[in-house]
RNA sequence: GGGGCGUUAGUGAAGCGGUUAUCACGUCACCCUUUCAAGGUGAAGGCCACGGGUUCGAAUCCCGUACGCCCUACCA
């Protein structure tokens, strides 16, 4: 606890646009949202677009998207601005030039005119060697000012690289671990700008962080090895270092070996888009991503956001890596689906009922008032909204699709056709279409044929759904209404019980 | 190969020197019930990775070992 100095608590999501966003990366961007939200403070988003090789603009706009989506808000980046503009590490080459010369004037850092093929050499030979470093082997250190004056002159490419010390250690503080001691011998020299005049990762986050005031910067472990050379180039630029916070990593599952790694596309889905498509509602995905790594002591597990909010704390980060468990967050995605109001069902699910067909697009009052009623039947058997469409799918249409077990099992049967022919007289004449109504009807049915209700149940199931699982047969026939219940009836009957339905 | 980090039931976590080691997911059983789901009750599942210390006392503190993971680019 350093009560001593009070900084404003400013976070950020920093990615480089080259690919579809992932779920770790968006546990980070949760927590570093949470922790500013926590205490009142900013978070920003910033694009670390310096790779040319691998930028690819569609990324930028899929950030953004799963972003506002996963519900993460921020108070300054692309597109909305603020007082650090701009946000793209593009367009703010200059900074990065500038403190680059600053460290080569200063001796922390030294321009490279090394080829790609000799430091590709070096590198091979000193790891089979076992001399340390094992990277670069500081060739262009040695050179003199106006070598290396001459040498840039004559248009020869170059990189900078950061001079890092050979000798001691260097200490970080991580909020997660502690104190970390790492070698420097370790620690090659290292990049610090491009010979296309881009910065590198090194350089770049360490000036806008510093330009930005950021005070916590949470990334994943894979982060740690690299921390020393951010602390050494603040140290050699007399600058103070964030507040480093290094979760453990997210790991998947091989459903092959069942052996675990780096959560990738072989473990299912990893990309936001994909858990969007899926049907699993951002809050239920930021509950359970949450808890992978983080947790707020104690046996609370559904929080809501205002009370993830409030009860976030740094202590509570996990520096161990932890495995990404779908049955736990399709357990959990269900929790929420059930706690979902009648209206944000609707909305939730229309989509995916609306792209399997089942619906128009944008239903009329009375089409809405069905597919409500309808979806409140399932709901709570609905892991996904995905779901949905399958789950409800027999209450649109004609006749449903009868699966082949339910009508083997229910209406290819001793006693099948007398119930649906007792049902469906039953149902006929029944004064009013309400589920009591309905009951009765049933529970009549099976009174004058002398059996329990639940032989007529199963059948009339099977018949009207062509399913044997769902929600109560009363409520169902009820939704899907008198005249298309008689329908599939006598259709049923007439096609799947002609054999038994003789003895 | 080198370095760093990690290690509590199958999984996610709680625990911060004294508990029959707690909760959730999953699994199994039973209850509820017209089916499924939901819900309820209960069970199985841990030598707290292993070995040494420190201590009256260790899952909790220290050291070592093993194993796992990450990094080892003019990618982030």
């Amino acid at each position: 606890m350093s009560a001593a100095a009070p900084r404003p608590v400013r976070t950020r999501f920093a990615p480089s646009p080259t690919g579809l966003p992932h779920v770790g990366n968006f546990r980070n961007a949760l927590y570093s949202w949470l922790l500013a939200r926590r205490h009142g403070g900013q978070f920003l988003f910033r694009l670390e677009d310096t790779d040319r090789e691998r930028y690819d603009p569609a990324s930028e706009q899929a950030l953004k998207d799963a972003l506002a989506w996963f519900g993460l808000d921020y108070d300054e980046g692309p597109g909305v601005g603020g007082p650090h503009a701009p946000y793209e590490q593009s367009r703010r080459l200059a900074s990065y030039r500038t403190v680059a010369e600053q460290l080569i004037a200063s001796g922390h850092a030294y321009r490279c005119f090394c080829t790609r093929e000799r430091i590709q050499a070096v590198r091979e030979a000193r790891q089979k060697a076992n001399i340390h470093p094992h990277g670069y082997d500081r060739h262009c250190r040695g050179l003199t000012h106006a070598e290396a004056a001459h040498l840039l002159d004559s248009g020869a490419p170059s990189v900078v690289r950061f001079a890092v010390p050979s000798e001691g250690d260097t200490l970080l503080q991580d909020a997660v671990r502690g104190r970390i001691s790492y070698p420097n011998r370790e620690l090659d020299d290292h990049v610090l700008l491009k010979s296309d005049g881009f910065p590198t990762y090194h350089l770049a986050h360490m000036v806008d962080d510093r330009t930005m005031e950021i005070s916590h910067v949470i990334r994943s472990e894979e982060w740690l090895p690299s921390t020393p050379r951010h602390v050494l180039q603040h140290q050699a630029l007399g600058w103070e270092p964030p507040i480093y916070v290094h979760p453990g990593l997210i790991l998947g599952r091989d459903p092959q070996s069942g052996k675990t790694a780096k959560l990738s596309k072989r473990h299912g889905a990893v990309h936001m888009g994909e858990y969007r498509a899926q049907g699993y509602l951002p809050d239920a995905l930021a509950n359970f991503v949450a808890l992978l790594g983080w947790s707020p002591g104690g046996d609370r597990e559904i929080m809501s956001r205002a009370e993830m909010v409030s009860l976030f704390s740094l202590e509570g980060i996990n520096s161990s890596p932890s495995v990404f468990d779908s049955d736990k967050l399709n357990w959990m995605n269900g929790v929420y689906v059930r706690a979902l109001s009648e209206t944000d069902l609707l909305d939730n699910a229309l989509p995916f009922l609306a792209e399997a067909g089942l619906t128009a697009a944008d239903p009329g009052p009375e089409e809405r008032r069905y597919v409500t009623q309808v979806l409140r039947l399932e709901q709570e058997r609905l892991k996904t909204l995905s779901a949905a469409a399958p789950a409800t799918a027999f209450f649109f249409g004609e006749l449903p699709e009868y699966e082949e077990a339910a009508v083997r099992k229910r209406l290819q049967t001793p006693g099948a056709a007398a119930a649906l022919d007792a049902v469906r007289v039953c149902l006929n004449e029944a004064a009013d279409w309400s589920v009591s109504g309905i009951e009765n009807a049933v529970r009549t049915a099976a009174d004058t044929l002398g059996v329990k209700p639940a032989d007529v149940i199963h059948p009339t199931r099977v018949a009207a759904t062509g399913r044997t699982a769902g929600p109560g047969l009363f409520e169902t026939l009820e939704a899907l209404g008198r005249e298309r219940v008689l329908h599939r009836l006598r259709h049923a009957r007439a096609t799947w019980c002609r054999v038994s339905g003789a003895q």
